[in-house]
DNA sequence: TCCTTCGTGTACCAGATGGTACATGTACCA
DNA sequence: TGGTACATGTACCATCTGGTACACGAAGGA
């Protein structure tokens, strides 16, 4: 692995948990333990450095739902919850952190980080998609209830950073499958 | 109105639009017409002017949940569907950037930010679920409604906020509504 | 009239900022 | 051996940063 890219994931080890927002290049290399001087030799600019960065926090966050294998005679809901239990994991809250700053300053339009927004949503809806329609929904319902799941979980660990209040967030997310498998396409519906 | 509370306003406004990451005291004071040092003398530093603003944010959040006064005869289902209307009108989305964004840095312990995070939740979530709970749920299973319909609906706000996607994101909240509707007690719960 | 409060302009400060110039070291390949 | 690509240290730069010192003027109450 090249120089460069040991900096950049350790940068990004370091903003994680330091944050990205008030940082200078100095306060930067001096925890990386290397010079402003080097930054700059890698990734030409500041800017740059900010560029990159995002991209390993985006490429991380995939990692997660790509993670996510199927898991054979697994009912829905169960998968839901293997999903959220993985996403509400701990370990990962400090790239998650990282997440949502730099997804908070995208939506004021700080240069470079607009990019991340083209695919926020999308990059994650799309599988969602996919495995939810695999349940036998129809094309179009299975897309809202990919939405849907994928903004339920962003809210609740929106939450779950904020509060740090695992089990009360955990209920509200199991209230959320039940509602889900109620719906289960080959169930009366109660309406209809 | 005195003027240290006129700049405040001007100054929210102008972070709504702008984003308050990476302004100076110069720049805030030259797009409000004033300079560094009237901002110094009225707010004390850039971190008390700092905490002011967000105070403001939070006051403005609060208000489009205050303003959601009960209508008479109005379904639970409607009811929904209004308090979310109300939340993805256009005209609150630049503060509601600039709350995404000040939750994101308080998520990183940016100093004069992390008293967002005591209340973030709970200031929502209370009054949430007294309105659920009028609608004959026990009181646990309102509170686990109040938090997963907050995440919902700031999860589907992020989301509109990145793609402007409003079609696509009026339809997962319909579809989210719909469940909760065939929740409601008094109904057959298909399970039971 | 005097005194106090509020607001403001000008000028300054020490320190930090991103970025650059230039010389140097080190490894490996021809 | 010489060269070339990568890496690094030192020193410097103009500019900007938050914050301060001080003087000044207008308003208003005693």
């Amino acid at each position: 692995m090249s120089e460069k890219q040991r900096l950049l994931e350790a940068a990004v080890d370091y903003v994680a948990d330091q944050g990205i927002g008030e940082k200078s290049l100095r306060q930067l290399a001096a925890a990386l333990g290397t010079s402003h001087r080097m930054l700059i030799y890698h990734f030409g600019s500041k800017e740059g450095l900010l560029v990159e960065i995002i991209k390993t926090v985006e490429a991380r966050q995939l990692a997660v739902l790509a993670d996510l294998a199927e898991v054979e005679g697994e009912s829905p809901g169960d998968a839901a919850r293997r999903f959220w239990q993985r996403i509400a994991n701990p370990a990962l809250w400090p790239n998650e952190r990282l997440f949502f700053e730099v997804y908070g300053q995208a939506l004021q339009g700080r240069p470079g980080t607009t990019h991340l927004l083209d695919d926020v949503i999308h990059s994650w809806v799309r599988p969602l998609t996919e495995m939810i329609a695999a349940q036998g929904f129809p094309a179009e319902q299975a897309q809202n209830l990919a939405r849907l799941g994928l903004a339920t979980s962003r809210g609740l660990l929106l939450d779950l950073l904020a509060t740090g209040d695992r089990a009360g967030v955990d209920a509200a997310m199991e209230q959320f499958i039940t509602m889900y498998e109620a719906q289960l396409p080959g169930r009366a519906t109660p309406l209809s």
